[in-house]
DNA sequence: CAAAGTTGTAATATGATATATTACAACCAT
DNA sequence: ATGGTTGTAATATATCATATTACAACTTTG
């Protein structure tokens, strides 16, 4: 299992947004160009984040605005935003029928439930170190470089 | 997405094997009853913990025995034996197609991968301080609770 | 204001993958 | 020898991620 590519998408399009956002037409399709993915694929992951706060749109209108500094939105925020662990189901998929008559059948969700969040904590809070700014950072260090 | 219930499934029969050590006829129809999963997938998974020197079994012959006390049994041994994660792909389903010949899409991943392997090792480290032997301590008390 | 471009979203198709199931050879225990 | 068990292959089923088609609502441009 791995986590949806949506949110490696949805790095992909805020860094791209910010960097060419000097350019006209930065657009669905434009931003499929540039991801591989469909652009019905990049409006929806936009719409995620939309919904989140992270940028806005206008119907029509070409073009998406960042709502705030690369720097102050972090991994975790792009996770929540596009849904990339199921809220209700969390990080790890229990086998669902466990043996409520059984001894370990019976308890075994009391007794594993705190642990695997304790778990997908620990990755979430890792995810609130790194910013979408780190990223474009290291983009841009590359074609620097790359352009001598 | 989630990770595959391979993982829960696999500490609830660790757990069961050594709740139920003495007891005959630990096979793997009985802990498809006790976890409510389909024999031939409890032997699969049997399988690769024994591959990876966590218990051993005899064809033929019922039950399993296993290698180390559940002390020594960490939730990252189980997530690796059974292969929760593929070891080439991580964690993150990386998009396949970012377009080489744009500045973002052709040093994506160059930016983004030791940022994903960070949080991936974030997630495994915390496993590693987990034991099957946390699991099995809560399952007796809350048994023991129970029964009064 | 008409034409062309764009977003937002629904509906459906396709493909990948996890789990279940069937089947059976190899082996053990009684 | 009979019945139970493991190990494993082959196949089926179900679920879900991504792609695709379609189009209404809206904006921009000439």
């Amino acid at each position: 299992m791995q986590i949806t590519s949506r949110f490696t998408i949805a790095v992909h399009i805020l860094t791209a947004i910010d960097f060419f956002k000097d350019m006209d037409r930065v657009n669905s399709e434009f931003l499929a160009g540039s991801t591989g993915v469909n652009p019905v694929i990049i409006r929806t992951v936009i719409s995620r984040l939309r919904e989140a706060g992270i940028l806005s749109t206008q119907r029509g209108s070409s073009g998406a605005n960042l709502t705030k500094p690369l720097s102050e939105i972090t991994f975790y925020d792009i996770y929540k935003a596009v849904d990339s662990v199921d809220e209700q189901e969390g990080l790890f998929h229990f086998h669902e029928q466990p043996n409520p008559d059984c001894p370990v059948g019976g308890n075994i969700h009391k007794a594993l439930d705190g642990k695997l969040d304790e778990i997908q904590v620990a990755m979430e809070e890792r995810m609130k170190l790194i910013t979408v700014q780190d990223v474009a950072d290291d983009v841009l260090r590359t074609v620097q470089k790359t352009r001598k």
